[in-house]
DNA sequence: CATCTAAGCTTGACCTCG
DNA sequence: ACGAGGTCAAGCTTAGAT
């Protein structure tokens, strides 16, 4: 039964250019322009008929058909027209159908409980505790209420609750000690890496990829062979598996002792620290912050009514953790323990060179932007570059760790746990840098973080690829024990596809800002500060694709239709994850209110 | 191996909504 | 009226039992 993406389908049929709206396709009271069959009005820019239009639209939401087995070139008429469902695909793609006019996951939602809301006007009491979060009901299941459909109900809706993620930003938080640039500590270095002149082919490949001097790196793939080429360098190391899980690392340094795979990202440390903040925090919020922080076993009395997310209290086995989600939000500014500091300096690789990082910003190109949107860029290259230096060695540990997980359950561990630390630091980066953040009410920012997180992960994955040494040979080992082999073929097109746009870190950061304001979600009482900054987002955007693109006329309607893309993809990594996941997910609460709902 | 059966999946006519 | 998404009976496919 193998299946083929809906990406790749369209990926392989002739584009049609995104940034314009061609007239629809075929004539009104004809035939459908796929199938032949008798037309019922346009459907998704196209005169079809009505299975056509069903059709586009299921096989659109679900992200996949069954592959076609005979060369994808299949008649379609109204008899044949069920055989095949890729070329059916195919032909609705050919004839000019469009995804882009389905409406997203968020959209349908919100419509939903829209009408949910306007059907019971009247018990509908105005005033409703704050605690008491709106219960986001997901649609009426269809009648066949199988134990496999509800499940994949609930993944959906998952999905649906929280439509998109960040990969990029990965661990330890130390944010009240920022490095001032120039003290960047040499990193020490990874020497078992040597190539067969002795010299350290990794040190020496990544400086030269991290020497951009004052540009803003950029991301991207080429076919050169030169040492400039990260990116090579890292299908080199794909393409050696052997040799670096078994040769290449140095067992004596111990750098695995530090990450274990199921380790919780927060400790004790944090709780503690949480506990300090939220006394000098008032309102609502400290309510449910304390809630969270209390330890799992102890969340019985009163809390556990309060508790919006779902975590079966039995079920957790961590004493202490306070990874949920409001916890997370409450604690902006975490400190790391200086032992820990010392730990993790200790063990610094030369996997990621912060030190070679001048500037995440073309001087040049910032000059030309207006003072607002110089500001916003500035900050956000400001926040990427101290965030390189704060969490490289974190990043280092946790990716040799990786490669260092042999069997599938360590990996899905891993992943898990690096899915906690991505969501802590995905949420350190929307509080510094989106600044309306702080001006939503505590429901929305969890809103907002649930519903960005999985498109947010989607579009920072080139920042990851890129920035680490064996970003694409660790990624694609623990996605094989997470995801479907399907999709990991879509997200390692869509990682390409993304680095073929050639476009810098600031960029993605800004793609990422547009992500999380994205007006478009469910529930939300703060729609208006959404709205505002969403626009400010793009048209920052769009003056800073001027500036830093200016070559390339067509880059930001690129990227807008990329953000259109990345909805997809987003919803298909946190529908496609494995169900042999969902126990270690059950066990790490911040995680588990992306993926469990209820 | 053939047949039966239940469960799961896909389709498309028909529905409501804005 | 139009074109979105939602619904669900009917048909089709698949997996497991006999
Ligand atoms: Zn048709
Ligand atoms: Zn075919």
């Amino acid at each position: 039964m193998s299946q083929v993406s809906v990406l790749d389908v369209f990926e392989d049929m002739p584009a049609q250019d995104s940034t314009s709206f061609p007239d629809p396709v075929g004539a009104e009271g004809g035939d459908c322009v796929v199938c032949g069959d008798k037309g019922s009005g346009f459907h998704y820019g196209v005169y079809s008929c009505g299975g056509c239009k069903g059709f586009f639209r299921r096989t659109v939401t679900k992200g996949y058909v069954k592959a076609c087995k005979s060369g994808s070139k299949c008649n379609m008429d109204m008899y044949t027209r069920r055989k095949c469902p890729e070329c059916r695909l195919r032909s609705c793609r050919a004839a000019g159908m469009r995804s882009e006019c389905l409406l997203t996951q968020a959209q349908c939602r919100s419509k939903f409980l829209y009408r949910k809301k306007s059907e019971t006007p009247k018990s509908d009491h105005p005033i409703s505790s704050p605690n008491q979060e709106v219960p986001v009901q997901p649609p009426p299941n269809q009648s066949t209420g199988t134990d496999v459909q509800q499940q994949q109900n609930l993944v959906s809706d998952i999905s649906n609750q929280s439509e998109t993620c960040s990969l990029g930003e990965v661990s330890v938080p130390s944010t009240s000690s920022t490095q001032p640039f120039e003290t960047v500590p040499e990193p020490v270095s990874f020497s078992q890496l040597n190539d067969s002149n002795g010299t350290n082919l990794v040190d020496e490949i990544i400086s030269s990829f991290m020497d951009f001097g004052s540009e803003n790196p950029v991301l991207t793939r080429t076919d050169s062979t030169g040492s400039d080429d990260m990116l090579s360098f890292l299908a080199l190391l794909a393409n050696e598996t052997q040799s670096i899980d078994e040769n290449d690392l140095d067992p004596s340094i111990g750098l695995f002792d530090e990450v274990p795979a199921t380790t919780p990202i927060q400790s004790n440390s944090s709780i503690e620290h949480a506990e300090n903040l939220l006394s000098l925090q008032r309102g609502e919020a400290n309510l449910q912050a304390t809630v969270s922080a209390s330890t799992n076993g102890q969340a019985s009395e009163e809390n556990s009514e309060s508790s919006t997310s779902d975590t079966p209290t039995e079920s957790v086995n961590q004493a202490t953790n306070p990874c949920d989600l409001k916890t997370n939000l409450q604690l902006s500014q975490k400190h790391q323990s200086a032992d820990e500091d010392k730990a993790t300096k200790e063990h610094t690789c030369s996997l990621f060179r912060p030190g070679k990082i001048q500037k995440f910003v073309r001087p040049d190109a910032v000059q030309n932007l207006s003072p607002e949107y110089q500001a916003i860029v500035s900050e956000i290259a400001t926040f990427r570059k101290s965030w390189c230096e704060k969490h490289h060695k974190t990043l280092c540990v946790l990716i040799k760790g990786s490669i260092q997980d042999n069997s599938k359950k360590e990996r899905q561990a891993r992943f898990v746990a690096y899915m906690g630390s991505v969501m802590e630091k995905m949420v350190e980066f929307i509080r510094t840098v989106v600044h309306c953040f702080q001006d939503l009410c505590i429901e929305d920012q969890i809103a907002v973080v649930k519903a960005s997180f999985f498109d947010c992960c989607m579009i920072k994955v080139p920042i990851l690829l890129a920035n680490f040494n064996g970003g694409v040979h660790v990624l694609k080992r623990i996605l094989q024990a997470v995801h479907t082999e399907v999709f990991n073929a879509t997200l390692m097109k869509w990682y390409e596809g993304m680095l073929d746009l050639k476009i810098d870190m600031t960029t993605l950061d800004l793609l990422q800002c547009v992500i999380v304001v994205s007006p478009d979600r469910p529930n939300i009482k703060g729609r208006d500060t959404l709205e505002q900054s969403y626009a400010q987002y793009i048209e920052c955007l769009r003056a800073y694709c001027k500036v830093a693109y200016p070559e390339s006329h067509l880059m930001f309607h690129r990227l807008l239709s990329k953000l259109t893309e990345v909805r997809t993809i987003g919803t298909a990594f946190g529908r496609s994850i494995s169900s042999e996941c969902e126990s270690i997910i059950r066990e790490h609460p911040l995680v588990s209110e992306i993926w469990n709902r209820d």
